[in-house]
DNA sequence: CCTACCGATCGGTAGG
DNA sequence: CCTACCGATCGGTAGG
């Protein structure tokens, strides 16, 4: 007699919360909504998620991984930092604009999680994302590729490059990361 | 036996509020807590704002009047495009931390304005600051000093480049802003 | 997984 | 008719 268990409907329920997160922030948007939405009860989210924090500390693990499958590809088909973060950018404009935004939304967002959520979203966030990309710049310096700036720094002004474009429907994706990326590398004044 | 008004109290509303909106969002604060750290009562609030919206409203429009102001020196202090563009940087990072993240923010919570808040926002957004900066790119790219890329396109690749550092409580940010503009301008590459 | 609810707090407004 | 508020409470909704 046990009810029969969906195991569509936890993901669906992710699904439903990154896109409600992404629109409105995390007080933008109720576990209600998510309900109706899905034709659910409201308990019956609190039988997948302890509570809407531990939701959406979900919903950015997922994104985290999926970014990290996303350097992975790049390191292993590129060699030069460049080619690396070439890639990368053009990966990121050919995922979901929901999933492309999750990322940056989410640094302003996690001030409204527990103290220990946002400790476990910074030590992922790190280790799978920016973490990684330090270490695309990292080797790219050490190759004399690029000029040596702090890793580090060059990782926050490289992000910092794309986080505009990574909330757009976007129609020429291609041509917006193309001119981002030649910025990037060659600068913007005219060369002589 | 008038009592007597005190002027003071409207500036110090809208400073906490943009305090709290920046910490918060604009669902993350409520007009109570304005309410309990200024000692006064929540319609007092009220009395010189109609509703959380208008109140958030006029946070921003004093917050791009004051941006308003730093480019209107720049075009005057300065002739060329580079030194017009650094000189707002180095000013922007010369502002109290959460005037630099209110224009950072403002993007991203507009959608909890009503449309009419939002349409007068978002008017005076490309009126007072970032149509004003991209004519400062259009000029310099017809005097010959930067690559012929789309003004627009610049702005909002050259504001984000600086939104990291917009939150930042920023002990070195004299170097920071030195390295992000070098990247900007330059290129992140090494030059042979 | 549901119906049926709770303590609290939300933005906003009543009369005085 | 104005100002600068107060104590109390409105209809709704938050997470649980």
């Amino acid at each position: 007699m046990a009810v029969v268990d969906s195991p569509a409907l936890k993901e669906q329920i992710l699904s439903v919360a990154a896109r409600l997160f992404v629109a409105g922030g995390y007080n933008g948007f109720s576990m209600r909504q998510i309900a109706e939405e899905l034709g659910v009860s409201k308990p019956a989210l609190y039988y997948h998620f302890k509570d809407k924090d531990d939701l959406i500390l979900a919903v950015l693990i997922a994104a985290l991984e999926e970014y990290n499958q996303l350097i992975n590809t790049c390191i292993v088909c590129d060699s030069s930092a460049r080619q690396r973060l070439t890639r990368l950018v053009k990966s990121i404009f050919d995922l979901a604009p929901e999933k492309r935004a999750l990322i940056r939304i989410a640094g302003q967002e996690i001030v409204h999680l527990s103290p220990l959520s946002r400790q476990t979203f910074n030590l992922l966030y790190h280790e799978k994302f920016i973490g990684r990309i330090t270490q695309i710049f990292q080797d790219g310096i050490q190759a004399g590729e690029f000029m040596a700036v702090d890793p580090v720094l060059a990782t926050r002004i490289f992000l910092g490059m794309m986080s505009p474009f990574f909330h757009l429907p976007d129609g020429n994706a291609r041509h917006i990361s193309d001119v981002t990326l030649s910025i990037f590398f060659e600068g913007a004044l005219r060369h002589d």
